[in-house]
RNA sequence: GGGCCUGUAGCUCAAUCGGCAGAGCAGGGGACUUUUAAUCCCAAGGCCAGGGUUCGAUUCCCUGCGGGCCCA
């Protein structure tokens, strides 16, 4: 059955070629250019011995249109039997018609493929957003909108790649099975590896294996990939997401700072063309510079009473406790102090804005603070509530790592199952020496949600996450 | 985890104070040589699952399975 249908098709036009070549064409002129053209059919209009039909190619939309006069019988009565949804190729004269659509007049038909089950409402198409997450191929079909962000995040991770390679970073790939999940505080997923009867584990970030590349030798590496972290799911979180982790040697995080603000700018301008964009109906500036506020300061405004590290402690958890939280015994002024920023400021910061120079108790891989003790040279991007990137001076210090490692191993003896493992291999390798470095990490699915103007990130991840079907 | 909303035909949506469930599109049959979601005629197609209340449940109640939004 399928044997009948042709294995290839010689197309010689797009849909967008067509309509560039001909633009302005006089209703009812013939070109006299012959082309094959080759889509899925979308609409159909038959008017018993005249059919037009819509079909969509990978560049847009064409009208082709047969005819009793310039198709014999047989092809006449395939085009009759078209239906919606059909791949289909044809040539003929490129043409316009009475009404001054641009449309190729059939001389031959094929049909490429045929569909057989129902498409949805031509109109109306897939609106269900479990089913346009679940059967991405027919949200793609009918949602033109799905299309575009389809190639929006292609362009915009095409454009992140052009600016690191553009600065002289090589691209690497580093492993997603793990003994130990490192560089970031969160919960891995578990799997196990057969022939050598292990217990393994995905990553949940990219860090500690580029920063080895480093010591290597490697002075700018950078790595797009996946990381899986075993948490909930919601408008911001798919469990597997797309991280972008860039390590520049010889640069601390004011470099960083510079390098993200350019890249990030980048590719707004180039994929949404302009440096403002709308979110959640309100507009967003992100033409740099961008605002820059340390912590202490932002927390110290929003509480309106000044703190930072040495404020005490018991003074730190009533505040904490006014605001709601829940402070625990084990955390430290920095730690109360990060959760206030979190729950009071975080969530109000509209523009984008440099948060810099967070406490050492929540940044165990963060060097410290040149100038102020127990912080660390430590930034994250924020805009319109959510974190868009996270970057520091590079902890190169072994004995320092070592020392935080412990720290770490405590809160997760205290019962934090997020703290970081200890990752004796990595101490190794700054033993070997790290030269002063500056990282940072890109949430590339936020940044392509920013720039498509999108609420939801299942709407930028082709094949997100979901329940089984029932 | 908590609150609110929700599940009707392949798709997009109605209706039911508890009494034979309706439309458009798609698909099937027919008419039509210039449409743009073509139009017109004909036929066909369905209440998430399991309990409960009831003479009778798609409707009311409970549970389950999904989904959405908000909060933690």
């Amino acid at each position: 059955m399928t044997n009948e249908l042709p294995y290839r098709f010689e197309r010689t036009a797009l849909a967008a070629q067509l309509r560039e070549a001909h633009q302005g064409l006089e209703p009812g002129s013939e070109t006299g250019k012959i082309v094959s053209v080759a889509g899925r059919v979308l609409l159909k209009r038959s008017f018993g011995k005249l059919i037009f039909l819509t079909i969509r190619d990978d560049s847009g939309r064409i009208q082709l249109l047969a005819d009793t006069a310039h198709l014999d019988s047989d092809a006449f009565a395939l085009a009759e039997s078209i239906d919606l949804g059909d791949w289909i190729g044809g040539g003929g004269e490129v043409i316009s018609t009475r009404k001054g659509e641009l449309s190729v007049r059939l001389d031959s038909l094929v049909v490429l493929a045929k569909i057989t089950r129902p498409l949805p409402d031509k109109w109306h198409g897939l609106t269900d957003i479990e089913a346009r997450s679940r059967q991405r191929y027919l949200d793609l079909i009918v949602n033109d909108r799905s299309i575009d962000l389809a190639r929006a995040r292609s362009r915009v991770i095409a454009e992140l790649r052009a600016q690191f390679v553009a600065r002289g970073f090589i691209e690497v790939e580093t492993p997603v099975l793990l003994l130990e999940a490192t560089g970031a505080n969160a919960r891995p997923f578990h799997t196990h590896h057969e022939a050598l009867d292990l217990e393994m584990k995905l990553r949940i970030s990219l860090e500690l294996y580029l920063k080895r590349l480093v010591v290597g030798g490697l002075e700018r590496v950078f790595e797009i990939g996946k990381v899986f972290r075993n948490e909930g799911i919601d408008s911001t979180h798919n469990p597997e997401f797309t991280m972008l982790e860039a390590y520049q040697a010889l640069a601390d995080y004011t470099d960083i700072l510079g390098l993200i603000e350019e890249v990030v700018v980048a590719c707004v301008r180039s994929v949404a063309g302009t440096t403002t964009v709308e979110f959640e109906g309100k507009p967003i500036d992100l033409s740099p510079p961008f605002r820059q506020a340390s912590m202490t300061e932002l927390v110290s405004r929003a509480l309106d009473e000044n703190v930072d590290l040495n404020t005490p402690v018991e003074r730190l958890q009533a505040l904490a406790r006014d605001h709601g939280l829940e402070p625990l015994p084990s955390w430290g002024s920095g730690r109360l102090i990060a959760e206030v920023y979190e729950k009071l400021v975080e969530p109000t910061i509209w523009e984008p804005t440099f948060v810099t120079d967070y406490p050492e108790e929540i940044s165990p891989l963060a060097r410290q603070h040149r100038r102020v003790p127990g912080l660390t040279e430590r930034f994250e991007l924020v805009i319109a509530g959510s974190e868009y990137a996270n970057a520091f001076s590079e902890l190169n210090d072994p004995i320092d790592q070592r020392a935080r490692f412990v720290q770490q191993e405590a809160a997760r003896e205290a019962g934090d199952d997020e703290a970081h493992p200890i990752d004796e291999d990595y101490v190794r390798a700054l033993e070997y020496g790290l030269p002063p470095t500056g990282g940072l990490g890109i949430g590339v699915d936020r940044l392509v949600m920013l720039i498509t103007q999108t609420s939801h990130i299942r709407d930028v991840i082709l094949f997100p996450t979901m329940r089984p079907e029932t």
